[in-house]
DNA sequence: GTCTATAGTTGGATAGAC
DNA sequence: GTCTATCCAACTATAGAC
């Protein structure tokens, strides 16, 4: 398709008004126009309001972060696990700052107490894959005694609880000029994370 | 005045409504029926819905956790700086805990994006005090040589962030049952935390 | 200060023509 | 699939009696 069809359309205008006023904030008024169409347009897509967000919190359910960050040739670097864990940091980084996944992550935060339509949304959901990823990569480093023998679980959270607060604090701004100071943040987490891990 | 305390009344239950729904969710209509007078009612004290949440912000702005979490006899005990940290921990715990915070956190989280009345609203000011305080205690440490010589601004983020995200997580679930596993996460975090700043 | 009554607006959603 | 037209429920806010 050249074009993203109206059943999309509407779903990234939703999306975006979602993640700028909040779930009541918005209005299908405001999303039609965003889209160029009639409110009553919409229903010939979408039976409700409701089922655009959960067609919204569906969308990205679907998505795994696995293969996106951890590349191969990432892997391959786990021998040098400074410069690993400071990649993979980074990609993470990356990731959580593509424009759809700042306005997700914007929904997760301010939808996740409204319990629309009895629906789970908890960052602990947004974050299980990352940390099961990094508790097996710990676990990993642990085994071969490239780190300390602590517990990997207790690690995956000391290395991303950091990098997703620093990730939420910069979501504010609408302009992404202020991306390098999320990177130099994280690289010194993740530097000062690395020097209480290794083994000396 | 006859009914002097309507007007916190009002304060209260907007705090409620905000926490539970988000600003556009809640309506002044429910607002009233908590407090047990008409819509109208409102109105002589607040000449807006707008209003009520600027005065909720301003109540919460003039909070200084200094004096609650740092007092006197917490500060004596900096000479055993690993118990030290668990109980300053603790009792951010605690305060992060009390009932109007975690509404005017769960507030924070949600409006931060909607910018009401071009008020900023940010995690970041939310947090300022708290870094500022762990950055005086951590200068002091290394000044004293308790700890190894590192930036007192990263050990302040090092130190709060996992402490602020464990906090999060567990404030969409209502009942205070699990506050012993909030407390268990942060211990842990401090002990991890503590092991890679001190000198053997 | 609180009430009743109501203005005036915006919201989600439907019916039926094309 | 999109339009015009419309419904009606819910919302913020005001006016005036008590």
């Amino acid at each position: 398709m050249k074009h993203p069809d109206t059943k999309e359309k509407i779903l990234n205008a939703a999306l975006d008004f979602f993640s700028r006023h909040g779930y009541s904030g918005a209005s299908i008024r405001q999303i039609s126009r965003a889209v160029g169409i009639r409110e009553s347009a919409i229903y010939n897509h979408y039976k409700s309001k409701e089922e655009i967000f959960l067609a919204i919190l569906s969308s990205f359910k679907l998505k795994t972060i696995s293969k996106e960050i951890l590349s191969d040739d990432l892997l391959d670097e786990v021998i040098n696990p400074d410069k690993f864990l400071k990649t993979f940091a980074r990609r993470l980084i990356e990731h959580w700052n593509k424009p759809g996944e700042r306005k997700f992550i914007r929904v997760l935060l301010m939808e996740q107490f409204t319990h629309i339509s009895n629906k789970e949304l908890s960052t602990t959901d947004y974050l299980s894959e990352l940390r099961e990823i990094c508790r097996l990569i710990f676990s990993e480093m642990v085994k071969t005694k490239i780190i300390k023998p602590l517990d990997p679980g207790l690690l995956s959270e000391e290395f991303t609880a950091p990098l997703f607060l620093i990730r939420t604090e910069y979501l504010s701004s609408d302009d992404f000029v202020d991306i390098n100071t999320v990177y130099e943040r994280a690289n010194k987490h993740v530097e000062f994370f690395w020097k209480a891990i290794r083994i000396k």
